[in-house]
DNA sequence: ACCAAAGTAGACCAACTTGTCTACTTGCAA
DNA sequence: TTGCAAGTAGACAAGTTGGTCTACTTTGGT
């Protein structure tokens, strides 16, 4: 695709994950990535549009980091410490690909399109299903020990975010899920 | 205080919890209150400071709500039973003391003012300090438990609002920390 | 009955919103 | 070399934003 889509995309998730969709307007954009107005609207319909593909930029972003964290992974236990260990090094801004932690952009960006039937809601809801799966890969065990697992990472998440505890809310999900693990053996 | 001032920061609330903040601007909420603008900006001096009453409102809502859930608890098995209970039909708009379900006010609220400094943001910050106190106050259970009983909470809330799974996390949530809770017996 | 406080309606302001359009300039391929 | 797609700058439209202000009306206590 061209350049300077990927430029338009690029800029825009990085100002909507910061501050929010409906607090960033199309000419901070426009004037952040130095690109004409008529450019963003011959690539993009419309701002949600533009939205959309940060949105999935941002899944592909989020679900490489998440593989490459799982990858080498030897067993549920071990794919549960690579998993909080990973979210605990994000929520301290040290993963570079994910840049500065602003809690769950998918999340985030719900919040201010919550209507059901609204595409960009949609892709959000879809996003977390995804992220189910490729965890879900990397775990032998049942679904309710998956189901477990992402309850504690979306607690995780929101709690780095808005209490700021970034290490704690980890570690016991962590000692959690290693017991569980065990006692199922 | 002024009736006036009640009715601005529930209509307030009622769009802002709705819509999100950004989406909602001052002209509707004083349409949709029927209130005139002059009156708005006798009892507050800018829209963040009316959002900030409409936080205070919520959160003495919810709490509120909180602790008549958890008042007539007699053990910490029961508590937390009566806590995800209580969410469960928080989720299914079932508990009218806090309207129909869109996440959590703070949380998504936090979304769009998530500058560490904001007032707004330390707000936010400050109400799931005092939920957790409350939950506290209803667990004799060591610190560990009561964090791992918000962490499951903020994940149930959180899988409710963009996954629309209401039933499950709790119960997981339920199962998880009874076992945990007889163990230290 | 009177008067001040508190309310009303809504004009107005300057800045900003998304999106369209014209007119001009590049860079590249046939 | 020509021609065209893709870019540029930015004026413009039409509407919305938060907030101020004037002029008028209602209300309740003494």
């Amino acid at each position: 695709m061209s350049v300077k889509r990927d430029e338009l995309t690029h800029t825009a998730l990085q100002l909507f994950y910061d501050n929010g969709i409906n607090a960033i307007g199309i000419n901070e954009i426009l004037t952040r990535s130095g690109i004409a107005k008529k450019t963003l609207y011959s690539h993009f319909k419309s701002k949600e549009a533009l939205l959309l593909a940060a949105l999935q930029l941002r899944h592909e972003k989020f679900i490489s980091w998440l593989e490459e964290n799982l990858r080498e992974a030897t067993s549920d236990t071990d794919a549960v410490n690579r998993l909080f260990g990973a979210l605990v090094r994000w929520f301290n801004d040290e993963e570079a690909a994910l840049g500065h932690f602003k809690g769950c952009f998918f999340i985030n960006t719900s919040a201010e399109f919550s209507n059901d039937d609204s595409p960009v809601y949609q892709f959000c809801s879809q996003h977390k299903k995804r992220v189910k799966e490729v965890v879900g890969r990397y775990l032998r065990a049942n679904t309710d020990t998956l189901d477990t697992v992402c309850l504690l990472m979306e607690g995780a998440i929101v709690t780095a975010f808005v209490s700021g505890e970034t290490e704690k809310p980890s570690k016991l999900a962590v000692t959690l899920l290693s017991s569980m693990l065990n006692e199922n053996k």
